[in-house]
DNA sequence: GAGTGGTCTAGACCACGAG
DNA sequence: TCGTGGTCTAGACCACTCA
């Protein structure tokens, strides 16, 4: 039950965040350097710079090495939307780069295929307003790859509109989510500190054999994305549960 | 493209993970003295800190003020189930507290209820192996609690049971995720580093009438849960898809 | 090259936990 | 009380960006 003592690690953060939701700093802005700002506050670097760090860890800020900090867009939330209706993570802009590899340990287990068979990976960086919005790879097991698929395209379809016509139905979604911090090199591609926490969205297709489709990992960043997961509850179901 | 320089702090927070996980220092053990290790490696003590802070982010470590850094115990995943079956998050022990209070902004908007109205909340806190697992807040409008309901009882019944032989039956569930880093209360209750990513989760369960019967706040550690969705495709569904 | 952030040092002093 | 971690200082030196 102790009151958390205010450190001025925690004080700092705390102006300056609310500095910046009046709009003292506006989105964009350079932050005064790390110099003047310990100066401003009387204290030393790293402590100030701890501070920055919390800010950074919510998102608020983006520290660019050389040049200095800035507080980062106004963020419009992302809803990645479950069960196969993923339309709403459509990308507005989007880099692929595609490759084929061969499966190892993870992905072969995840894709129920043998060790080293070949799949194609596919990567999506889906933009907003210049500002990366989420990471998606995408595996599909090598032989199940129509040669008109998206591969290559320059406006790639939604992640999910490829199974609509799927020759062996698609049977069933299983995703998995999970909160963590981002590795180095997630960070570096949504411009995001190592410290922003990730929603980790692991997908498995899988169609009426039972065979699996598609396994995508996707990375959305914890302050701009969020998941929603909408179950009807049938009047049979309902009484089917014991 | 650059290949990251590996730092002092990375290093040695590598070390320290690889003796974790070969069995050098095992679940449970206390580390040697932030100033031993510090001594050990030849760096300073910020420099070893922050190495440690590192693994407390992984939830490998935890640190208690005043005692020293301990090696946490192995994790057993668990694993949220979405979709009304929440049976999985079922504790093992649980600690209970209920209150009843008014509605204020946030929680008013998501029970659709005007502010200000009464409300039961209960808090459930999930253990495992005396480790805290989940921590949960539901809210239920005032005028649905029964009077026969589990609050207060000391076995409490899980998550989703309450709704079974709902009077106006159940209709839909809606799971809402996010990724983020705890506050420092619920960094508190739960015993994890506040650098720790957790995933947040918020249900909102509706009845026919549209009435909404209960909202959860969930908060799973990053490191010891995730969350699954497993969405079946009806034939019925795909061809009605445009 | 000037200015910025990134890392690290070698301490000091405070707060907490257990005996 | 003593050993532990928590916070902070006042620098040093390196790496990166941009004019």
């Amino acid at each position: 039950m102790s009151r958390p003592v205010p450190s001025r690690r925690q004080t700092i953060a705390d102006d300056l965040r609310h500095q910046i939701s009046t709009g003292h700093f506006k989105a964009g802005d350079r932050l005064p350097s790390e110099a003047q700002l310990a100066a401003h506050y009387t204290v030393s670097t790293p402590t100030l710079r701890s501070a920055l760090a919390l800010l950074e860890g919510e998102g608020l800020v983006e520290k660019i090495h050389g040049s200095g900090n800035f507080v980062r867009h106004a963020l419009r939330k992302i809803t990645y939307v479950g069960g196969g209706d993923a339309e709403a993570i459509a990308p507005r802009g989007a880099t692929v780069r595609t490759a084929q590899l061969q499966a190892h340990g993870h992905l072969a287990d995840l894709l129920d295929v043998p060790p080293l068979s070949p799949l194609t990976e596919i990567i999506y960086v889906t933009h907003e307003a210049k500002a990366p919005h989420s990471l998606a790879r995408i595996y599909i097991p090598g032989g199940l790859t129509p040669t008109d698929s998206p591969v290559g395209s320059s406006v790639p379809v939604t992640i999910a509109t490829r199974f609509v016509d799927l020759r062996p139905p698609l049977a069933e979604i299983q995703e998995r989510l999970s909160a963590r911090l981002p590795t180095q090199e997630e960070a570096a591609i949504l411009r995001i500190s190592t410290s922003l926490a990730v929603l980790s969205l692991t997908r498995v297709a899988t169609d009426v054999t039972g065979r699996v489709v598609e396994a995508a990992l996707l990375v959305l960043p914890g302050d701009r994305a969020d998941a929603l997961f909408t179950t009807r509850v049938m009047a049979a179901e309902r009484s089917a549960k014991k």
